[in-house]
This record gives structure tokens, C-alpha cells and sequence, in this order.
DNA sequence: TTCATATTTCCATACTTCCAGAAATATAAT
DNA sequence: ATTATATTTCTGGAAGTATGGAAATATGAA
């Protein structure tokens, strides 16, 4: 991950919905959230949702899929893992620990180790 | 570290100029540096990169001392650490590794393991 | 095809952030 | 005291972001 990708992502975690919608669907894990669930579940208005969960798309924190009528979203962990990476890397001065992150659904296989 | 704290990190670490001086005084460990050399090395002019070290500081994530004339900058490994552990925890769902951040000069006494 | 549901795009408004010139403040040297 | 150096605060304009109502688009059911 670059400097410009993990700019992207920082920036759209710095703000309160957005961190709301992808802790959301971190709990959720791969199955994800359908954008109306979400919108009710944090109490936004669609439009503004959809700008939210657009910005996250672009930044590669979520990932889009349709199930008949409803669009499901859901949170991308390997792009996280790539976030934390980047900000162990450049703003800790030191290596990364390899996969440090999981869904939560899947407790039994989180792979972290340090060296 | 609450979501307040953590937004305001994210906030403060998602500018590039700002970032970039995180970068920098990640990399200059404990001792910090003087706000000019700052400006020099980043090529931005000095009430600019007031109103960034304001905002960086304000976010907890740099600390200023005086030395004579000169205002000198380091960046805050705990307060980093926090942040990291605020976004494996909740957005990542798992539990934190234990001190994965340190200063690049003491290299050697790096703490880190995963239980 | 007609209707209902799910979500997005468009638009205007309100607000926040970034920037750097100018003035102010703090410290030290002469 | 005066002057120089280091940095911040003040200021305002330009640019970017957040919000939600209304209209548009996509899918599926009757």
C-alpha cells in the first residue's frame, strides 16, 4: 500500500458515520450489511448514506455486492490489514507483524505473529 | 483510547503535509525536531506548518518542548500505539498485540508479541 | 405493464479545512 | 534597549465535505 492509498483510507475512517458503518461491518463480517439495514441501524438519512458508503468504496475499505433488490455491503479485511501495515511501517518505524487482522466471525484462524 | 480520540488521530494523520510530519518525526525518535527544519525539509511555509503541528498536537499524537529559541517536536509512540490498538480492536475485530510501536532509534528494544 | 421496494444521483445549503501574508509573541544576543 | 531569530496567531478567501429532499434508476412482484 502507498502513501496515496493509505491517505485515502485514513481519511475516510476520520470521519464519525464512516467509522460508524465500517465497525459496523467489521461485526458483520463477510455476509455484510444491505445499505437500508445500515442506514437504520445508525439512524441516516439514505442519500447520505450512500455518499458515505460511496467515499468508503473509493477508499477500498468496502466492497459491493447486489442480492436481488439490495445492495450488500461489506468490509474489506485484507485493505484494513494493508492500513495498519502502512501505519506500522511509516509511523512506527518498525516491521510489520503479518496478518493481524479478521473477520470476527472467524475468531479460530486469526494467523498474527510477531517476529 | 475512545472513538473520540481515535477520529481525531485518523483526522489529524488523513492530510498529506501532516502525515508527512508524523513521518518525519517518527523517524527522528524521541529527540524530536526544531519547527524550522521541519518547514525546510517538507517545503511549506512556516504559518502553514504552525496550523498543522497545532492540529497534530491537538490530536495527541506530538509532543512540543522549548529548547532556546527553537520549539522543538516529537512524536507521541504511546498515543500511536493507542491508535493502532483502537483500530484492531474495532475495526478489525480481534484483540490487541501488546506494544507494537516503538521509536526507530532504540530499535533493539522493541516489545512486541502476540498472544 | 403497473406497482412497490431499495438505493443512488442530483442539487442546494451549511459548514469545515487549507493556505499563506501580515502582525504579534517569545527568546536570546549585542 | 535594540536587534535578530524562531514561531505562532490572526485573517480572509478558495476549495473541499456533509447533509438531506426530490427525482432518477434498478430490481422484483402481481
Amino acid at each position: 500500500m502507498d502513501k496515496k492509498d493509505a491517505l485515502a483510507a485514513l481519511t475516510a475512517l476520520s470521519q464519525e458515520t464512516r467509522l460508524d458503518i465500517f465497525r459496523l461491518l467489521v461485526q458483520a463480517g463477510p455476509a455484510g450489511r444491505p445499505a437500508g439495514a445500515i442506514a437504520e441501524a445508525l439512524g441516516v438519512a439514505p442519500a447520505t448514506l450512500s455518499f458515505h458508503l460511496s467515499n468508503l468504496t473509493h477508499a477500498g475499505l468496502i466492497e459491493q455486492r447486489r442480492e436481488s433488490r439490495s445492495l450488500i455491503y461489506s468490509a474489506d479485511f485484507d485493505r484494513m490489514n494493508a492500513v495498519i501495515a502502512f501505519l506500522l511501517e511509516n509511523c512506527c518505524g518498525r516491521a510489520t507483524p503479518a496478518a493481524v487482522c479478521e473477520p470476527s466471525c472467524a475468531p479460530d484462524t486469526i494467523t498474527s505473529r510477531c517476529g
